[in-house]
DNA sequence: TGTACATCAGTGAACGCGCGTTCACTGATGTAC
DNA sequence: TGTACATCAGTGAACGCGCGTTCACTGATGTAC
């Protein structure tokens, strides 16, 4: 009954990897599919052709499955981002609007992962444990970047806020990233996750409102604010 | 086994009042403490000292228990904004920054409310019905009343953004409300909601950061883009 | 190449729990005469 | 003011369901000699 016993490469290992693999893939169908907190052990089973213990073979527990869909799902929004980055204009600020455009496909193209990422912890789902705040990092590091090539002279912050993203940034590794551009990058995320958000739950539909244009407006005043 | 019989003013009627409210109570208690789903009716029913079948006396069932409290909490919201907008400073800059403070304020002392507002609907819940949406509006009316006050001449807006708003404003009786205020509304809206959505889940307690600051950027940057 | 053994995937039954909702019924409360 | 009756709040049992998780066990699969 022990979860995960041990890597290796041998056959039963690659078997091991696959089922994981199909595990996962039926959990994502499932919150895809039925609302966000339909996530059930014993239907995945049941999607994959087995009995629900038989998932204890590849997951600890139901909290470890979810654990590693969060760590997942952050580390495909952060490389669709890279490579966004990556291939992108050089130009910073049409870099930084293909930043923000590529933030918003992905999350319109799995909204039930962004949730994922960003709801309130379900039930008693322990959220902001380190490994999550750890895998949450590259994300937020390409976007770093992005604001930082924009910003030639660090714009004004107040002396108390640009104290506590300098404490932010000691501790996470971002010695390089002035504080003003930590402050004013973490707004323009604040914009682009409540625009996104609201997008992806359907607020603007049922405005009748295609919010294509508050992206477009939201860097075009990031960039002027700079 | 009639959910709402008639409403009347008799003695039992002023009873029932009394119960649906204590209802209501204990409902959003338990979604203060439980996590966002945790909304059961035995629970209820449990804590005000009854059992469970005794709630369809006073409501048909879980969805129009939940429904109310919806209603409520636009109500609520949309009081709270209006008497700032009553009391605050007669200048349209400081209304507008006191105006989101409320806002913000708001959903900080009830999360649990806030959220119940603007999270996706929960297990199939129908959100969206024609009588969530007409809820909603008293709300943003305090804020697009700011913003016009805010705009003596209106800020550019493509043309088809524009016609969207215009369409918008019309199917909800905002008839007086210049289009490209509206849109511009909806922008303030979204960059709000995302910075008290990452402020409630606490994304910027686990970052070490006081938020304050963002509000203020994010009404300025807004004030200096019209 | 063939056999013996250890490993491990998966089963089926069971645990205790909670859920929303229905139904027939009891007993108290207000109302009409 | 007193009695008869209708109204209605609340109960307790039951329905069918699904949940995560444990446990002892079977049977297949890979491995070592």
């Amino acid at each position: 009954m022990a979860a995960e016993p041990r890597t290796g490469t041998g056959p039963r290992d690659r078997f091991r990897a696959q089922v994981r693999q199909e595990v996962k893939t039926a959990a994502l169908r499932q919150l895809a599919e039925g609302g966000p907190e339909a996530l059930s052990l014993n239907a995945i089973a049941k999607q994959i052709g087995v009995t629900g213990p038989a998932l204890y073979r590849y997951f600890a527990n139901r909290d470890s499955l979810l654990t590693e869909l969060v760590v997942d799902a952050y580390g495909d929004l952060a490389s669709a981002l890279a490579r966004t980055a990556a291939a992108g204009p050089a130009d910073p600020a049409a870099r930084l609007t293909a930043l923000v455009q590529a933030y918003r496909a992905w999350a319109l193209a799995e909204p039930h992962r962004y949730r994922l990422l960003f709801r309130a912890p379900l039930q008693g789902y322990d959220a902001q444990a380190a490994s999550l705040v750890e895998a949450s990092q590259p994300a937020m590091n390409v976007l770093l970047d992005a604001v930082s090539a924009l910003a030639e002279s660090p714009p004004r912050v107040p002396q108390d806020a640009a104290a506590q993203f300098r404490e932010w940034r000691e501790r996470h590794g971002f010695e390089d990233v002035p504080e003003a551009v930590a402050a004013r990058s973490t707004l323009l995320w604040a914009h682009l996750h409540g625009t996104v958000t609201l997008e992806i739950e359907g607020n603007f539909g049922s405005m009748g409102i295609d919010p294509s244009w508050l992206y477009e407006a939201e860097v075009s005043d990031f960039v002027r604010s700079l």
